[in-house]
DNA sequence: TCACAAAACTAACGATTGTTAGTTAGAATT
DNA sequence: AATTCTAACTAACAATCGTTAGTTTTGTGA
């Protein structure tokens, strides 16, 4: 059993919206993809909708359960860090178009989706705060705004998805070892 | 004389843009946020498509004009890419929603105004790139990956719109001496 | 006060949107 | 062999899209 006709789905859609944006992928864009019709699209998902909150979901589930995993890790602040951009790199690697639709179109989501994706970015963000926080407090982590380290290294790992197809050959280990490396110890 | 009436319209727009994206706003809701009637908008802009133009080129042409300042100035690398942030602060601050669409929706734009809005991301890339690559021959840069370190700096300045608003009362003083820490520095 | 230009309006167009209803061909199950 | 299930299809819907044409209102300068 490979994987499903609606998994299919989902995976040809997140490659459009990655590309276009939700908005500007209609249905039959999603269904010529398939090489089938629109309207039989509804055999396997109940709406445009539902591939969107599937899409975002998932990957969201991903990065709160590995973030979980780090919170409990026996390391210090900065090894945490070190854990997250890893983590981070790693789930860019296997969700790319999942990680694009997350970033650009979150707010067209409706409903229960919608409060629980932002509450899961929310807490995912707490918890990043947190460590640097205790980083700062313990003395491993210069003492400067804790929201400037937060954004500049998490707006960083956000957006690595649009710089993952460029990476080219460059392998994921090295990759981590020189993100760990800049965003750590500076460039200098 | 103040703002002209087409200038209205495209920063209501672009207000629209950033909270949307271009393809999730239709001309009767820029027209309904200026309190007309769609049909109104034409009799000042040509279509769409030149609200998205003007917008993108605005900024971008604001971002060329400043680098090429940057580039010709007497300064060693280090002291360039200071420059670069704080400049990047700058720009964000004076143009927030026009940064969101740039970022977001220069995918839309059709026709030469999209070749020249690609040319010019480049060209601001590439001159970038150059800054590194003389920092890491000159031996002011560590001698890591420039790709990496671009990157790296660039996904951070290029986001800082999305985090303006949390910002709040943050000096922007402040701000870019503490980013120009973080991204040159590291953290510890 | 009159003339003119600017900027709004109403009405409508053809195209496209997400979605539903009902049907059909073929495969799997009984 | 008969039945059920799966997954496609055609056709159509109401709503909305960007845009155009033609008309009316509004404000300004002569």
């Amino acid at each position: 059993m490979g994987i499903t006709r609606k998994q299919e789905i989902i995976q040809i859609a997140s490659r459009l919206f990655k590309e276009r944006g939700y908005s500007a992928v209609s249905m039959r864009d999603i269904a010529q993809a398939l090489d089938i019709k629109a309207a039989s699209l509804y055999n396997h998902i109940s709406g445009k909708q539902e591939i969107l909150a599937t899409l975002i979901i998932e990957v969201g589930e991903e990065f709160t359960s590995q973030m979980s995993q780090v919170m409990t890790a026996s390391l210090n602040p900065i090894e945490k860090i070190e854990k997250v951009i890893e983590m981070h790199i790693d789930v860019t690697v296997n969700f790319p178009d999942n990680i694009a639709t997350l970033n650009n179109d979150w707010m067209h989501l409706e409903g229960i989706a919608l409060n629980r994706v932002v509450k899961m970015r929310e807490d995912y963000e707490e918890n990043f705060r947190k460590i640097i926080k205790l980083g700062i407090s313990e003395g491993n982590i210069k003492s400067q705004h804790p929201e400037v380290i937060l954004f500049s290294i998490l707006s960083t790992l956000r957006t690595l998805y649009l710089w993952n197809e460029k990476r080219g050959k460059m392998d994921v280990n090295v990759l981590k070892k020189d993100m760990v490396s800049v965003l750590i110890n500076g460039i200098i």
